[in-house]
DNA sequence: AAACAAACCTGTGCGC
DNA sequence: TGCGCACAGGTTTGTT
């Protein structure tokens, strides 16, 4: 599913095809991707725009128009954003088409929100203000990407936090952007029990997990995210990621532990979601 | 503060 | 083959 690695892949891929495009038309099909505001409120913002640049917080996709406002887009579970050329035939599910202008080097284009389970949604709001019409911009926590993450705002941002640590790793008011599978691999890589409580690891510990953090986001991102099985994730050109081949434990309940080579992986349920970890090499 | 459930939706994979 | 059902996932909201 899309989580940071995905949303930052999608990213990247706006970012070379979509951006200095005029985005000559707007077209939305189902209205619930686009029920934060209207159709219209949608069509009238983008129509006649360019974006100029692309920015990610967590999970958050902001695009920013040459016109001050910008398009936020969130995939949540099934979210997927294609750049085509104008008049490839649309997958259904296709809610949102934004016709783009050819360039010197590109013909006239398409890009797509394509959303099967409709939770995602696409909204043009101001920047300026993001508490009028996204206000959980305002709640997120840091970016592990960004360069000011270190293991003392880690640290500082699990103080006094008593749940387990899983349920905070997918807190998007602490650190933003981990969903239910980075999170598992994560703290496998840093060796902990998703079970611990968040708040009372020390400090080498939280030094271990932010740099588990940093590195398993930062290497899914190189391996432009994960594609499951079961789901359609693919990046703004269509391609497939390939992070999954890295999982160590999401996914693989039952089977042999890719680090200690001996333990079965376990499977319970914490914050309500498929968990898996060693119980050997995370403790 | 945190744990939990339900809600939002659809496609898939399972057992029968 | 076909049906029903559990399940997946991100986030908000409501309840305990």
């Amino acid at each position: 599913m899309p989580e940071l690695p995905e949303v930052e892949t999608v990213r990247r891929g706006i970012d070379s095809l979509v951006v200095g495009r005029l985005i000559t038309r707007v077209e939305v099909g189902r209205e619930r991707t686009v029920r934060r505001t209207s159709r219209e409120a949608l069509i009238d913002g983008a129509s006649g725009t360019r974006i100029v640049a692309t920015r990610r917080h967590g999970k958050y996709l902001s695009c920013d128009l040459d016109s001050g406002e910008a398009i936020m887009i969130h995939l949540r579970m099934s979210g997927r954003v294609l750049v085509v050329d104008a008049g490839t035939p649309r997958p259904p599910h296709t809610h949102v088409v934004f016709h783009l202008e050819a360039t010197e080097e590109l013909p006239a284009g398409e890009m797509w929100f394509v959303d099967p389970r409709t939770f995602g949604e696409v909204v043009v709001y101001d920047p300026s203000r993001p508490s009028e019409l996204v206000p959980e911009l305002g709640r997120l926590g840091p970016d592990p990407l960004d360069g000011g993450f270190t293991a003392e705002v880690l640290g500082s941002r699990l103080r006094g936090k008593r749940g387990n640590l899983k349920a905070t790793l997918l807190d998007q008011a602490v650190v933003a952007g981990i969903g239910n599978i980075y999170a598992d691999e994560i703290c496998h890589r840093a060796r902990l029990s998703p079970h611990r409580v968040a708040g009372s690891l020390r400090r080498d510990t939280i030094e271990r997990l932010h740099a588990s953090i940093v590195g398993v986001l930062g290497e899914a991102v190189a391996a432009g995210g994960s594609t499951l099985e079961d789901t359609q994730y693919v990046d703004a050109e269509g391609n497939e990621g390939w992070f999954q081949l890295e999982h160590r434990v999401y996914g693989r309940a039952g089977e042999t532990c890719r680090t200690c080579r001996r333990t079965r992986i376990s499977r319970t349920t914490l914050a309500g979601r498929t968990t898996c970890y060693c119980r050997v090499c995370q403790r």
